[in-house]
RNA sequence: GCCGAUGUGGCGGAAUUGGCAGACGCGCCGGAUUCAAAAUCCGGUUCCCGUUAAGGGAGUAUGGGUUCGAGUCCCAUCAUCGGUACCA
């Protein structure tokens, strides 16, 4: 037998893909490089790349990969410069755990997770640039993460121009007096005092700030990193606490990164996540000034215009006037009610603050604040439902326009003062929407009677008069924390001398090299201790041996290494532009190639929804701050966004809701039933994992039915951007296409041509070759490959039942399959007797006439209902159409006792004839 | 709670600007081929009524609405999934 079977196709795919890679045939140059043909159009198309972990690959992973080397192999076809490369995320946590576990180096662990990725991508067959791929371990690519971080160290936010500048701009412009630093006193300042003022304006800053610090993982995390008071990774408790770490001034770009989200197409719903995440607000800040004191408590509102309806003011737990005051309190105090109350909430985790939001906690500190607009007295409070984190951890509490407010309010017995009434419904008890203003009148201030918007204007204006306070935007997105105190990242280009001031590393001393370690197990205890500060050989060495200039600091000084080591995110940042020219050692990435395939972004990346914020926002920021540095081309990386959706896997459900492994179920009458007790258990959707043994291995499919088929069965379950459960069962009616497909060409019998594809071509095989051109033409670049695979099972059956097709049109259709299922094509072109590589063939294309029939059959409907159908000819006039209808002989019946009121003619679609 | 998405046969899913609901595949039923089975091929398959049939009725989460015509548009409700969680 000589049919298209496992051992078929496992023979075919695996001798075409050593010719693939013998001839590197997806393999594509840079402008100035020979044969490289740079007028021909650019396709960039990139898949987020993944983090290879020991498990190896399951059938999850390829949905996105197959989806994006269809369009790149249909862009090829279609005479583009396409770029399609892949890589590895490969520094992280995981290897370093295990590493933890077992003593064996994280580098060699990734090395062998990568080998095995590797070649399970390759058995699949797909259309990457393997010359161009890399590991973000690779010293020669981190020594470029090492790079734009020293960039971003070297460069300073100039809110003028909103945008990145050499810090010696920065310097040159204070020394000049155009920047007046915000105490006015540049000139007094010693040089050491100097260098201190610009540390603090540089993207890439040390901060001495409240952290996520997780114990369990040893390190600190940052804000988006935290979920619920745990970790992202792992679901561990973490608490705040205060650190010194580099942080990147990721708010600086909030604007911008909000407002270029509008030209990015990218799905609605990750567009909207990032906006929520970055939430921007607009309002002021307002001082309130203390009774019989001099202090005063600045606070971020939304909502000025409900200034005269605040009876209190609330202070985080944390709010430096609270330890002030405790230092010295006053004797309206209750100190040991406050000191209680406050060290309570230190000691509360993020979690247990969270729950009980409806029940307010609170002290009274005995201190009064001035309402400005009233000249009221107003109590101030300490609450935990203020955030430190958050504006200025102090608010002006306005109970009958905010909830939660309202609630403390409720809680403590504090006036409530409406100020706000609603243009329209009613007046609820807690009403916080836009309306007009009433009760707010003083000498001082009035906007009584004036819409939401309005009164903020004028109480803005008001308060920048009297300088009390002034507009502010605020962002809820906090500067990223980018230090971690572990093992397995890139470490910073950065030394330390002996008072603590640092420097940085020379860009030509670059890489500054990971060292090996003994031990991976971190030090137990309260102050976070990074790993690397165990390499004490390493960690002790002089600013000459470091590379840091001789201009800076003399050589021979000693000079302690940065223990800490970048996030995981770092490799990621950048990844997309170093695939441009990973080969470069003279830049991070070759100008010409960039401009080429980056000048407007990537055109099209895939990956999963999981990254929405987190990867997808830090990408943005790096890519704007090399931008406003002039060293990419564009300030957004990526032009195009498409998710795939999740591949899950049935589980069985008990009664009461729990989950049964699938190897413990089996299946009875189209029911399923625990084996152990019997009970009946329904089929549930739930994602593959291991404890529910629903796990599937690409290899074990590949295996059993070869690349071609997996690859078809993946993108034919439902749209790309869907999920769907993986079902084995039916993976055989792709296998049974392909099956069809081969002896389209192929005697089964004797394994020669078929006989008959000398024949002359048969008239509907034609119109339906057409049709199928046309639709898989429109589907691909829509992304829509279930319905185009639809489209090439009806034509593959068609042809089949006719007994017809020419080699002619076995070589048009092997080429729109060819994206698909690429080895079964190739294997039938070659046989017909095409010349090279089907991939690298030209697109078919169709004639529009062959799709149009000359008679079109038309359904009639009478009120609604179809009641028969008449054959008219193409281009029929509407009345010509009707009368043909109406003279039907079926329809003319049913017309017999009732009168035709209206005829309702849709060209090429329907007749609906109105009548009772 | 708030924001967003989704809801179509036994299952995965099709359906241009509103125009024949259920393409295509799985499964199932029947047939051909076979000593037999597998594989393959052909036919059928939304549900209900109707002896097979002819024919009729209902039907795209639920209830209303707009329209000659609604899976598609509008309003309300329910369910599932995802995001988010005191952001002043």
């Amino acid at each position: 037998m000589h049919n298209y079977c496992a051992e078929t196709a496992n023979e075919l795919e695996t001798r075409w893909q050593s010719c693939w890679a013998r001839d590197d045939v997806y393999a594509v140059g840079n402008p100035g490089d020979a044969g490289f043909d740079a007028k021909k159009p650019k396709f960039y198309c990139l898949d987020m790349f993944p983090y290879p972990s020991g498990a190896g690959l399951h059938v999850g992973h390829p949905v996105g990969y197959i989806g994006s080397d269809i369009i790149s192999r249909f862009k090829r076809m279609g005479g583009y410069n396409v770029l399609h490369p892949m890589g590895w995320d490969a520094f992280g946590l995981p290897a370093e755990q295990y590493a933890i576990e077992t003593g064996v180096h994280p580098a060699i662990t990734t090395k062998k997770a990568i080998d095995t990725f590797r070649d399970q991508l390759q058995r699949i067959g797909f259309s990457y640039d393997w010359s161009r791929e890399f590991a973000t371990i690779d010293p020669d690519y981190y020594k470029w993460t090492q790079w734009i971080w020293l960039q971003a160290y070297s460069a300073w936010f100039d809110p003028t121009s909103q945008s990145a500048k050499p810090i010696s701009t920065l310097m040159e412009a204070l020394e000049k007096g155009d920047i007046v630093p915000e105490d006015a006193n540049w000139e007094s300042k010693t040089a050491v005092e100097k260098a201190a003022y610009v540390d603090t304006k540089r993207i890439a800053y040390l901060g001495e700030q409240v952290v996520n610090w997780c114990p369990k993982l040893g390190t600190v995390l940052a804000n988006e990193e935290v979920i619920d008071g745990r970790s992202e990774r792992g679901s561990h408790p973490v608490v705040r606490r205060p650190l010194k770490q580099w942080m990147f001034r990721i708010t600086a770009f909030g604007d911008r990164l909000l407002e270029d989200l509008e030209d990015l197409d990218w799905p609605q719903s990750t567009r909207r996540m990032q906006q929520e995440w970055i939430g921007r607000s607009e309002g002021a800040d307002v001082n309130f000034a203390l009774a019989n004191s001099d202090d005063s408590i600045l606070v971020y509102t939304t909502r000025p215009d409900t200034l005269f309806g605040v009876t209190f003011m609330v202070l985080a737990p944390e709010h430096p006037l609270v330890a002030e005051v405790l230092e010295n309190p006053p004797s309206s105090m209750d100190v040991t009610s406050v000191e209680a109350y406050v060290t309570e909430a230190k000691n509360k985790s993020d979690i247990d603050r969270m729950i009980d939001q409806k029940e307010k906690s609170g002290v009274f500190t005995g201190l009064q604040a001035i309402n400005p607009a009233t000249g009221e007295e107003i109590p101030i409070w300490i609450a935990d439902y203020v955030l430190m984190g958050y504006g200025h951890g102090a608010i002006m509490a306005v109970p009958a326009h905010d909830q939660r407010d309202f609630d403390f309010a409720e809680t403590f017995d504090i006036p409530i003062r409406e100020v706000v009434r609603p243009t329209s419904g009613e007046d609820e008890s807690c009403f916080s929407g836009n309306g007009v203003a009433i009760n707010s009148a003083s000498d001082a201030v009035s906007i009584t009677n004036k819409t939401t918007n309005d009164a903020k204007q004028i109480i803005i204006a008001w308060l920048e008069k009297e300088e009390i306070g002034s507009a502010k935007v605020n962002f809820r997105l906090r500067d990223w924390l980018f230090s971690r105190q572990r093992y397995w990242g890139e470490p910073f280009p950065v030394v330390f001398d002996e008072e603590g001031l640092y420097y940085p590393i020379q860009e030509h001393k670059l890489p500054v090299s990971l060292p090996n370690l003994e031990d991976y197990t971190p030090v137990e205890s309260n102050d976070p201790q990074p790993l690397l500060s165990k390499a004490t050989d390493w960690l002790h060495t002089t600013a000459g041996e470091a590379g840091v200039d001789p201009a800076l600091l003399p050589p021979e000084t000693p000079v302690t290494r940065e223990s800490n080591t970048m996030p995981g995110w770092a490799g990621s940042c950048w990844y997309e532009i170093r695939f441009c020219s990973p080969h470069d050692d003279a830049r991070f990435v070759n100008k010409e190639a960039e401009k080429y395939w980056m000048g407007n972004g990537i055109d099209l990346y895939i990956g999963g929804a999981e990254h929405a914020v987190l990867h997808l926002l830090y990408a943005r920021f790096w890519h704007k701050l090399l931008f406003d540095l002039g060293k990419v081309e564009c300030n957004e990386p990526f032009r195009k966004l498409f998710h795939q959706g999740l591949l899950t896997s049935f589980s069985f459900q008990r009664k009461n809701k729990t989950l049964v492994p699938s190897n413990l179920v089996e299946e009875r009458d189209k029911k399923f039933y625990e084996i152990e007790t019997g009970e009946e258990l329904e089929r549930v959707i739930a994602k593959m994992s291991k404890s529910l043994r629903n796990v599937v291995n690409p290899d074990d499919v590949i295996a059993d039915y070869g690349a071609d088929t997996l690859r078809l069965y993946e993108m034919y379950m439902g749209p790309l951007e869907a999920s769907a459960p993986w079902n084995t069962r039916d993976i055989v009616g792709v296998h049974r296409f392909l099956q069809r497909v081969w002896r389209l060409g192929i005697d089964d019998l004797t394994g020669e041509l078929c006989s008959n594809l000398a024949n002359e071509a048969n008239e509907d095989v034609e119109r339906a070759l057409h049709a199928t051109v046309s639709k898989v033409t429109d589907d691909i670049p829509k992304l829509a490959y279930n319905t185009a695979i639809a489209s090439m099972i009806e034509f593959v059956n068609t042809s089949t039942s006719a007994g017809a097709l020419t080699t002619g049109q076995l070589d048009t259709f092997l080429r729109i399959l060819s994206p698909f299922a690429p080895h079964i094509a190739q294997e039938l072109y070659t046989r017909i007797g095409g010349d090279g590589y089907v991939a690298s063939q030209s697109w078919p294309t169709f004639d529009p006439k062959m799709l149009l029939a000359d008679v079109i059959e038309m359904p009639v409907q009478i009120m609604g209902k179809v009641r028969g159908r008449i054959s008219v000819p193409a281009g029929a006039n509407p009345k010509e159409v009707e009368e043909i209808a109406l003279h039907d002989e079926q329809i003319a019946t049913l017309l017999e006792n009732i009168t035709v009121r209206k005829v309702i003619v849709v060209p090429n679609k329907i007749i609906n004839i109105v009548a009772n």
